[in-house]
DNA sequence: CTATTGTGCATAGTGACACTAGGTGTCATG
DNA sequence: CATGACACCTAGTGTCACTATGCACAATAG
């Protein structure tokens, strides 16, 4: 039960460009940033962004740098790529065609 | 590669229900159907519509129920249950909630 | 001074689930 | 007689989000 969030997969990475085309940002940040932007709705966990991050990194669609704050800590900033770009915009396309799909069955019949 | 599909994890079961909500259906015509209606984008195999359509069954949410034709042949018409009018209702509400979310997150930074 | 919470990164293990690939059998078409 | 449509089914595989856990440091609370 309460596995109201099955519909997550397969856009988190689409989720994580979007965010990340704006400005570079660090895993944490992302989280945050998630969930401010989606006003709640997603609260991803650590476990479930990070690897999500190395994939896409390994995918050559972000490249992440570490970089040293002035107290000495470390965080990881993550920057599109080109090649993130094109998946990013194919991507939306994609979404907006499963949308479309999905509402032209989805929504209740209204005749 | 080909992957485009990732976003459909865990729509199927609405998708089934909301066909089989209008009128009992048997698998083969599930598939069709989807196809007709999302204007060719579903197209289920099925290796995918069975078994979540056994798994809707042993979960209360639909009814399967087989008949026998004229012809001698046999088919398996699953009817929707009360608790699959249930479910199919938060089912809508979910894709609503999600389509929002993701709605706030990838539409192009438009200001 | 210690405990908790927040920040920040990471991995291992699990379970759900759609897909590929295959199997059975009938019927109509070429 | 072979192909494709019809109609059902299962086993195996891979992906992926989630849970749980760990490390490390800072700030605040008690």
């Amino acid at each position: 039960m309460a596995k109201k969030h099955e519909l997550i997969k397969g856009s988190i990475d689409s989720l994580l460009l979007c965010v990340i085309v704006q400005q570079p940002m660090y895993g944490y940040q992302i989280i945050k940033e998630l969930e401010r932007r989606s006003q709640g709705y997603f609260k991803f966990k650590e476990g479930t962004l990070y690897p999500a991050l190395h994939r896409l990194d390994k995918a050559g669609l972000i490249r992440g740098e570490w970089q040293t704050l002035p107290n000495g800590r470390q965080r990881r900033y993550y920057y599109i790529t080109e090649k993130g770009l094109n998946i990013l915009a194919a991507k939306r396309g994609q979404w907006l065609d499963f949308l479309t799909a999905m509402n032209l069955i989805i929504q209740p019949a209204s005749e």
